[in-house]
RNA sequence: GCCCCCAUCGUCUAGCGGCCUAGGACAUCGCCCUCUCACGGCGAAGACAGGGGUUCAAAUCCCCUUGGGGGUACCA
């Protein structure tokens, strides 16, 4: 018999109770390179049951994240689907539906126990070094029970009646057979008092009636498994492959959190991060394709992606290496599409205007192709680029006192002045020419000239190369600025004297 | 406490019994290029957690210890 080949389906499944998180990014990642990559079906479904902390802007931010990233989907909010709703809160008659049949056929009941009553229960069986387990004293009442302690006002929960026998085996495509002792496993509650099913109750469902085939997450989920697994069968639902991926852990190697710095992907595009050079980082955030590469744009991975090629352990998230590869990639960006991103960087900061005409952006187009081997975000470029667009700059004390206060230098910069107001087209061939020229005269190394110069037009003794910064900043604030410097190096010089 | 997962350079990893005197990348250090800083090039240093087995042979398989992580909710 020919083997039945279903289509790959995979989903993203966040909570809406926060921003986009790198974890969720890579694991969103992982799920929409396996369907690309097998011509699957990629589906975002919005888990909001927790009704506390869901909020629209988690949602947003999700929303935008994924976008940012690229990942879009075929199903889920937008471009919907056959399946949807995509939001679990518009689903409630569903889950209701299948609690109800796990109820008619007893493989669920009715729970009065209070929240706090199972607390205190739960701190006093954990004090008597007895596992937390629920004790199951709801599991066989009658009804009369039931409907006294509905008259008290309690608003029940449901919980499912769990197996005490035997184990259950989670067949993991990464890790292999995980086996579970049933005894572990406590009739946990599917359907919460305010009518909301839980996370190992909806998931089930949703995965199942959404047809995915294979449930690729965290392993934080790994010992939810089983009670998933459980649900599955009660419903007699054919159970999905499941691929648990390793943890992303900060540098102290816990699980990462706001405090090992940014996580949130918005945050890296607002800090100047590439999209692509985010995803190329993320995939290698525990999956490998051999020993020696490490670059790879979206349609390699696509192409390349596969589950077996997954670790178990978990990565450290290495925010030097996320720069290093963002710099790659910012280097291999063609000058047109380089320009265009750090335009709005420049106006957000007031250096540039609203309205950009060609000059001006031929200008940043110049400055931003010789800063490009220099920063490694694109958030580096505003600071590292300011003396080219305000007249006031501020200078480097450590610099001006190490490379401008030398008795040489009014008379260098008095001898640069004389050539450069007359330096027309004032480009970098002619302005290499006059400083070799005035190299000349004064017979000193070409450093010994250029470091000054450098300190007095940039206020630093870091920038691009001396001729193509002078070409971009112009003749006017090249002049003027060394005309400044010279006078007031040589007040400092004659003040010294005296 | 109990359950589960994990364990190769500081970090991400390659390795799926002999190809390993363990390979690559980031970071670090040195040299070269050079007007500074980057970029780039070359090079150095740097790891199989420990202990038992199995085997002619173990980073690779098994067990224990240790260490880390996750779960143990009317969160997801």
């Amino acid at each position: 018999m020919a083997k039945v080949t279903t289509k790959v389906r995979t989903r993203f499944a966040p909570s809406p109770t926060g921003y986009l998180h790198v974890g969720g990014a890579r694991t969103a990642l992982f799920n929409w390179l396996y369907a690309r990559h097998h011509d699957g079906i990629f589906v975002l479904r919005i888990e909001d049951t927790d009704l506390e902390r869901s909020t629209e802007e988690s949602l947003t931010a999700i929303f935008e994240g994924l976008e940012w990233l690229g990942l879009d989907w075929d199903e889920g909010p937008g471009p919907e689907g056959p399946f949807g709703p995509y939001f679990q809160s518009e689903r409630l008659d569903i889950y209701r539906e299948h609690v109800q049949r796990l109820l008619d056929e007893d493989k669920a009941y009715l729970c009065y126990c209070t929240p706090e009553e199972l607390k205190q229960r739960r701190e006093e069986s954990f004090a008597r070094g007895e596992d937390p387990k629920y004790d199951r004293r709801c599991a066989c009442l009658t009804p009369a029970e039931r409907q006294a302690l509905a008259d008290k006002g309690r608003e029940p929960v449901v919980r499912f009646r769990s197996s005490d026998e035997g184990s259950t085996v989670v067949d993991d495509l990464i890790r292999g057979e995980i086996v579970f002792d049933n005894e572990m496993l406590d009739d946990f509650v599917i359907l919460k008092s305010d009518g909301m099913p839980t996370y190992n109750f909806a998931v089930v469902i949703d995965d199942h009636l959404m047809q995915i085939t294979h449930v690729i997450r965290g392993d934080d989920h790994i010992s939810n498994t089983p009670r998933q697994i459980q649900v599955y069968e009660a419903l007699d639902f054919p159970v999905p492959e499941f691929a648990h991926l390793p943890m992303i852990h900060g540098s102290d190697k816990t699980k990462l959190s706001k405090r090992h710095g940014a996580t949130s992907v918005t945050e890296y595009r607002d800090n100047g991060f590439l999209p692509e050079a985010l995803v190329n980082y993320l995939a290698l955030l525990g999956w490998s394709y051999s020993a020696t590469d490490t670059l790879f744009t979206v349609d390699e991975l696509i192409r390349k992606f596969s589950l077996d090629r997954v670790s178990r352990n978990p990565a450290v998230f290495d925010m030097k290496k996320l720069e290093w590869m963002n710099g790659v990639y910012l280097r291999e960006m063609e000058p047109d599409r380089l320009t265009d991103t750090v335009i709005p960087r420049l106006q957000r900061e007031g250096l540039i205007p609203e309205q950009v005409d060609k000059a001006t952006r031929a200008k940043i187009q110049k400055i931003a192709v010789a800063l490009q081997s220099r920063i490694r975000t694109l958030a580096e470029f505003v600071p590292s680029s300011r003396y080219f667009f305000v007249d006031d700059i501020e200078y480097n004390q450590k610099a001006v006192e190490k490379f401008l206060y030398r008795d040489y230098v009014p008379e260098l910069f008095g001898l640069l002045l004389d050539k450069l107001t007359h330096t027309e087209p004032f480009d970098e061939p002619n302005i290499e020419k006059v400083f070799l020229e005035v190299q000349a005269q004064v017979d000193r190394k070409l450093g010994e000239i250029i470091q000054p110069v450098r300190v007095a037009v940039t206020g630093t003794n870091v920038s691009p190369g001396m001729y193509e910064v002078l070409a971009a900043l112009g003749p006017a604030r090249t002049c003027h600025r060394l005309k400044t410097m010279k006078e007031m190096v040589k007040q400092k010089l004659s003040a010294d004297e005296a």
